[in-house]
DNA sequence: GAGACTGGAGTTTTT
DNA sequence: CTCCAGTCTC
């Protein structure tokens, strides 16, 4: 059914379309594979063709999935449709997780779990993690909990057994407690969403008959689970349309495999085949660069974004003495681009690899008072006081949540320790109670009397609004805890971060409050599931500010100006790259993306020398520097620079710089055009 | 049980 | 340098 728009329904506009863009909207049943290039219009395309199937071929809304990574893509596809067609009800636009907890929620007991599972955070996994070492009696010390996380992550990301025996036993572990917990983590959702479709055939095909059409944005960055799991789904109809760039696939380290990408014709021996080269963001000077880049890389599907736009400067490349020097330029020609040529703060983005590189820019930054908004900073949702907050309705919501007892059992101080929290879990995991009656019945436990006192207290606190949260409305239920366990005093020291904090859980009960009209179960347990699957690193646009952001972070994102920094070896190639297997592929891939976020200025920085904890390195410059043809980027040299290959290489300008196509044109290697493409465009 | 102290490690991380 | 986890002390 087609919810009307307003106007009369009228054929969608697909004039704008170039011809690959055309074919890739219009194509019909069975499987299609999009190479979509940064900046080729791939949200567009995407859109439209959902769009396409809505209007022309009279496909049901509630007949069509799209899955995205980020809540960002969702969000942008969802409102350009809307743009496009009005809202469209029925319609499944999510990322895979959400998508994949809609699809669970409602067979969760087959797998184990109860209704109202908890949706576990990095952090809470972390947590959780801690707790399955000291069960077993292993060292934390001899398993530092980060790489652990992160093995841990990948191999359950990959989907395969764990081979090593010890660390497949605090793998189970780990899994055991989080089902008693009655929690799931990022990577449990696509897993156990896998394992339903496995072992319950009949859900399966509940899922595989509701949907017609599955779209996914991405292609590049699914994991061996994701790609199970659409094949699953698309396995009747084979109406699976993958969108994705292997050139800019960068979460390998995450588990993401762009084989799934590469490997889609062997899969899918029928598929159609598009390649979006036409590129709309950046100046022809830019894309050349970023294909002098690309190109060496060997696992990659072979292809050259081309624009029409052959103005604009050339990139620059800076050589800078220091990493000081270095962020002092960038500030400076901020400040005067903003002066001379009024290009405002925000249309301004400086790129690196690793987080530590910030700070150095926001000195700069601050001392000519330049208003910076750095993205991936400490989250709201991350602030101790808002996850506190969450934790406590998360346990009155999942009374068998352990991670968010272990976290709020003693917030404020109540005189709850570690050990007394964990002889609760234990005791309640023994008896098959609740954490909280296990805690009214503490008398029974064997424990200090101050101890369970303590506890006594936490359950006289707690079990009312237990009751509580049965009928009141999420908003009214988080001011009664705040009242309850005195939360606002605990917070608020006299302090200035004292009153942010306060604040910040003024600021929570509002957008709680968007979820009372759901009532009480309802609108918390949707509440608690949108906050744990939408971290807001898609953050608000920050008006008027420049933005400095990791390159991991700045995939899909585009600046009129970018600074892409620290262009050094060790650090882009990272250091650690290089023990990797295709880590140096996936560095280049970083670059490359990095400079395809630039639309008309790019500036790659480069420095000599760089404080790094503390000690001071002497850097060379990046291979991928070395890249970059004779003569292809104008050259800034400050003093110090340690670069007079480089600098020599592109001081002298080739005459005119290389031979510029007529605008409005594809160069040569551009893809040609077949006659019936003339037609479609109306030549 | 809670706060002060020390030592070690410190890429990236959509969800 | 700066953050964190783990240990030590009261």
């Amino acid at each position: 059914m087609l919810i009307e728009s307003g106007g009369p329904s009228r054929p969608l506009d697909l004039g704008s379309l170039n011809p690959e863009q055309l074919a890739a909207v219009t194509h019909g049943n069975g499987p299609l594979l999009i190479f979509a290039g940064a900046g080729s219009g791939k949200t567009r395309v995407l859109t439209m063709r959902i769009a396409h199937l809505l209007r022309a071929r009279g496909v049901g809304a509630e007949r069509i999935l799209a899955l995205t990574f980020t809540n960002r893509a969702a969000r942008e596809i969802r409102s350009r449709l809307t743009q496009l067609l009005g809202a469209q009800k029925g319609l499944w636009v999510g990322t895979f997780h959400s998508i994949a907890v809609r699809m669970l929620r409602p067979h969760a007991e087959l797998l184990g779990y109860r209704p109202g599972f908890a949706i576990y955070d990095e952090e809470d996994s972390r947590a959780l993690l801690k707790r399955t070492l000291s069960d077993l009696q292993l060292d934390s010390k001899k398993h530092p909990l980060g790489p652990l996380q992160q093995r841990l992550g990948r191999e359950r990301a990959q989907g395969g057994s764990v081979e090593d025996a010890k660390f497949a036993l605090v793998a189970d572990r780990y899994r055991a407690l989080c089902v008693e917990s009655n929690g799931m983590d990022f990577d449990d959702i696509l897993i156990n969403l896998r394992a339903l479709f496995v072992r319950q055939p009949e859900v399966l095909q509940l899922w595989q008959s509701r949907f017609d059409h599955v779209l996914v944005d991405e292609y590049q960055d699914t994991n061996r689970v994701q790609y199970e799991i659409l094949r699953s789904l698309a396995g009747p109809h084979r109406n699976l349309t993958v969108v994705g760039d292997d050139d800019q696939s960068i979460y390998a380290f995450r588990g993401a495999d762009p084989r799934n990408l590469l490997e889609f014709e062997r899969d899918f021996p029928e598929a159609t085949v598009v390649k979006l080269e036409q590129n709309y963001r950046s100046t022809q000077g830019i894309l050349d660069l970023a294909h002098q880049v690309i190109e060496k890389n060997r696992e990659r599907s072979p292809k050259r974004l081309w624009s029409a736009d052959q103005t604009g400067s050339r990139p620059v490349l800076i050589l800078a003495g220091s990493d000081d020097q270095e962020a002092a330029w960038v500030a400076e020609r901020i400040d005067r681009l903003a002066l001379e040529e009024g290009i405002g703060f925000g249309q301004c983005a400086i790129l690196f690899r690793t987080n530590a590189q910030a700070r150095a820019y926001e000195r700069a930054l601050v001392e000519r008072r330049i208003r910076y908004h750095l993205v991936g900073g400490l989250r709201f949702w991350d602030r101790r006081e808002i996850k506190d907050l969450i934790c406590f309705l998360r346990l009155l919501n999942n009374p068998e949540d352990a991670v968010s007892f272990d976290r709020i059992a003693n917030v404020p101080r109540r005189g709850v320790s570690e050990r007394t929290a964990q002889a609760v879990i234990a005791a309640a995991a023994e008896s098959g109670s609740s954490l909280l009656e296990t805690c009214a019945k503490a008398s029974g436990l064997e424990l200090r009397e101050e101890a369970r006192a303590a506890l006594s207290q936490f359950a006289a606190e707690m079990v009312p609004l237990a009751a509580e949260a049965r009928r009141r409305p999420p908003s009214e239920l988080l001011l009664l805890i705040i009242r309850r366990c005195a939360l606002a005093e605990h917070y608020d020291d006299g302090t200035r971060s004292g009153q942010a904090r306060l604040d910040n859980l003024a600021e929570l009960r509002s957008l709680v409050s968007d979820y009372d009209h759901l009532g009480a179960a309802r609108g918390l347990e949707r509440f608690l599931t949108d906050v744990a699957l939408s971290t807001d690193s898609d953050e608000t646009e920050a008006g008027e500010r420049v933005t400095l952001i990791t390159l991991h972070m700045a995939k899909g994102l585009e600046w009129p100006v970018v600074f892409l920094t620290g262009l050094e070896d060790k650090l882009l190639p990272h250091e650690r790259a290089r023990f990797e297997t295709g880590g140096l592929e996936e560095e280049r891939r970083l670059a490359y993306v990095g400079i395809t976020r630039a639309r008309q200025q790019l500036h790659l920085t480069c420095a000599a020398v760089r404080h790094v904890f503390g000690k001071t390195l002497t850097l060379r410059p990046s291979s991928f520097l070395g890249d970059a043809l004779p003569g292809q980027l104008d050259l800034v040299e400050l003093e110090g620079h340690a670069a007079p290959e480089l600098a020599a290489r592109h001081r002298q300008r080739a005459e005119g710089g290389p031979a510029p196509t007529r605008p409005g044109r594809p160069p040569a290697w551009a893809p040609s055009r077949t006659p019936s493409d003339r037609r479609q465009d109306g030549e």
